[in-house]
DNA sequence: CACTTGACCTGTCCGC
DNA sequence: TGCGGACAGGTCAAGT
């Protein structure tokens, strides 16, 4: 996205589903029609699409969405190289497709309809309140592991894995990261806050930190469907160590995974490993 | 206030 | 094969 979208040009917004672009509406288009795109950012889960005009898309894919670029021509149906991953575009998931004027498009595809496409002037997305309350980036130079314990020491009463699922808490770790890096850090996902000792939140943002980079490096987890604005999929959970891993052995001591329900999200753990 | 649960949606899978 | 229910990568609002 940050190599494709610079300096391209929007000729055209259209949304089939109206909360997938839910502040749509004809006087959006003076900020958009006709804005080049400046710069790609990402800030926790959302991403950050600058224009010439000064307005922002801020775009989440929540669960299934996801954002395919395609350049002119042949690209938006049969023949395409990556019609065994996603056909013909747009299809029946596409909810917001942006023209570009060399005649590329990029769409937000989203089975769910959990996730949105937004407009805001580009000086008032910190104001936003999501990105007013949301946690430091936990791969960030200065994030420390002093850090890391006094965030989570804010929930006391709750559970570590509520607590690494808040985004109030550390921005961008979702229920996969979760799960890995627990098992990592040999922490029960039912264990509270305010029981860990330094030792274990020190090693919890030890691993937390490399399975958020291994993530990084394997084009991030594509569960089912999901692909990249070029169409690729991501491997990390070929590379997971608990999470869709019930029945399978432990890496590190080989008994079986098991899978139940904490803070209201699947939840996997090695029972021997992860007693506290 | 801190914390948990249900709602938002579509699609798939599993048991009857 | 059909049908109901649970569940799926996330975040809010409403509930306790």
């Amino acid at each position: 996205m940050a190599q494709l979208l610079p300096d391209k040009i929007i000729t055209r917004v259209t949304n089939d589903w109206a909360k997938s672009y839910p502040n749509a509406q004809t006087d959006t288009d003076a900020y958009v029609i006709g804005a080049k795109v400046i710069d790609v950012r990402r800030r926790a889960k959302v991403l950050l699409i600058d224009l010439s005009s000064e307005y922002s898309l801020v775009i989440h894919l929540k669960m299934t969405g996801q954002l395919v670029y395609r350049g002119a021509g042949v690209a938006f149906g049969a023949g395409h190289p990556n019609d065994s991953l996603i056909g013909k575009l747009p299809d029946k998931s596409t909810r917001v497709t942006i023209e570009y004027s060399d005649n590329s498009k990029l769409f937000f595809n989203d089975q769910r309809k959990f996730g949105w496409v937004k407009l805001y002037p580009t000086t008032e997305v910190p104001n936003i309140d999501f990105f007013k309350k949301v946690g430091p980036e936990p791969l960030s130079d200065e994030f420390t592991q002093a850090d890391f314990r006094q965030r989570f020491l804010r929930r006391p009463n709750t559970n570590i894995k509520a607590a690494l699922l808040d985004q109030t808490v550390i921005a961008g770790v979702g229920n996969i990261y979760a799960d890995e890096s627990l098992w990592g850090a040999k922490i029960h996902p039912t264990s509270l806050v305010r029981d860990l000792s330094a030792a274990k939140t020190n090693k919890l943002y030890k691993e937390l930190r490399y399975v958020l980079n291994l993530a990084i490096e394997k084009g991030g987890s594509s569960d089912r469907n999901y692909v990249n604005a070029e169409g690729k999929k991501g491997s990390y959970l070929s590379f997971a160590r608990v999470f869709r891993r019930e029945g399978q052995p432990c890496p590190r001591c080989e008994t079986a995974i098991v899978k139940t329900r904490v803070a209201g999200r699947g939840t996997h753990t090695c029972p021997k490993c992860q007693k506290s």
